[in-house]
DNA sequence: TCCTGTGAAAATCTTCACAGCT
DNA sequence: AGCTGTGAAGATTTTCACAGGA
């Protein structure tokens, strides 16, 4: 939700022979597309050729105008009567969120999080690869974790030569979260996510992302108390239907 | 951002005597009074009485007018001149998301993740406990985990007696993933934060929200491959300032 | 007939700008 | 003078409902 993407949005848009006629989209609906494939791959697998509006946004877990009308956004992929061929829609998705070329993510802090998204198999069967991990602490420093050397955070900048690096992720405690992202900016990594719950600030072309696991029990939790003093008013609230599903992104 | 809540919600607001009066708070600032909250208690920590608009801006990373709007819904607990008594807002943020009262988390899937969010430093120490570890896997069953032992799914039903289960955490694969949602549905769970890819159907009393870790690279990944398409431009995009942050949550 | 693509309306969220209290 | 609280304007997002192609 809160985006302050200032500057660099600019100009584009409509720019006669652009270079890449990019396609300027609702961050909404950016932020929905990886769901979108992910379903697309399900029902790929699941052995479908085309699937209507209907279909993929139950499977995504939206509705189907929504999802109309984010598709519109890329363009006309699909065929009235029949839905969207699911290998060239996949194929499109694709492109457009850069997935064309598998992008090499730097892990700062190799602690109990840290350890844990060094082996998560979703980044990689997802077009993502853990290229580095890094820690500032000596005693972590040269251990071994998923296939991967630990390195010492100083080596950053080597790393950054050695591999193009696209995405830092920083998962170090609150403290050093900043001086990790300061270093990240310096190496010349313009996307970082952000596992350490604080605010980071950095320079306008740089793009982060916060996940922060305690906010999302907060917002639950309030719901919880939502609900706790409603069921105190009349009426039994059981109802049926697809849930109330929230899913995270801005 | 996708946020389907429906029925529940109805009725309430300015109902006259209403049990609790409980505010109507939009969801977008329910998912930022969380990031105010952290702000708040390293102000306190710092040994700041009272907070401007403006200095909690800042802390929080969002403008002034968004978060004296936010805050007007709670009501009015800021003196003018002056700004916001940090403890009592502390209390009141507290008392709305409902963390006066510990809340206890019961997470399944003791996997790779799932060891990590059971270590997970941030969870006790902003009022949430787990105080069960679940898994289906008998190989599992038994470990001892950050002072915990693993015990079977199957026992769900006798956890969600022996301790109220506010909370559970999904953190099983896909597949899994419906499965454990109906029975923690079955076992009175209104809450559920789901860390695995895929969307759940759950009664429409139940909220779900979703943490996905590869969606969020996808979504930096769009943003790194629009600005390589947009650097092929003329203009040195250099820029200054605090920065693009998108914060997580609907 | 079925289903996409899309204007237009509705809802939600953000930002502005200033009245009014301390 | 300084800062909150808030109507009103603006921007974004969602939903509706239907024209029009397959």
């Amino acid at each position: 939700m809160s985006q302050q993407r200032h500057g660099s949005t600019s100009g584009n848009g409509a720019r006669a022979g652009a270079v890449s006629a990019f396609p300027d989209l609702p961050e909404a609906t950016i932020a929905r597309l990886p769901e979108y494939l992910r379903a697309l791959h399900n029902l790929g697998e699941g052995g479908a050729d085309t699937i209507s509006s209907e279909g993929l946004a139950a499977a995504a877990g939206v509705n189907s105008a929504k999802l109309r009308k984010d598709l519109s956004h890329l363009g006309s992929y699909g065929t009235r009567g029949v839905g969207y061929d699911v290998a060239l829609l996949i194929e499109q998705i694709e492109y457009v969120l850069g997935l064309d070329q598998r992008r090499a993510v730097c892990l700062v802090g190799v602690g109990n999080l840290g350890h844990a998204l060094a082996g998560y198999d979703g980044f990689a069967s997802r077009g993502f690869k853990i290229v580095a991990l890094l820690d500032a602490d000596p005693a972590k420093v040269g251990e071994r974790i998923h296939g991967l050397i630990v390195r010492h955070i100083d080596e950053l900048p080597a790393v950054a030569v050695e591999e193009t690096i696209a995405i830092g992720v920083i998962a170090t405690p609150a403290g050093a979260a900043q001086a990790v992202a300061d270093e990240l900016v310096t190496a010349g990594v313009t996307s970082i996510l952000n596992f350490a719950p604080c605010v980071l600030s950095v320079p306008a072309n740089v793009d982060v992302r916060k996940v922060d696991l305690a906010i999302e029990l907060q917002i639950l939790s309030f719901h919880e108390h939502r609900k706790a003093s409603l069921t105190a008013l009349p009426g039994g609230r059981s109802a049926t239907g697809a849930g109330n599903q929230e899913a995270v992104g801005s």
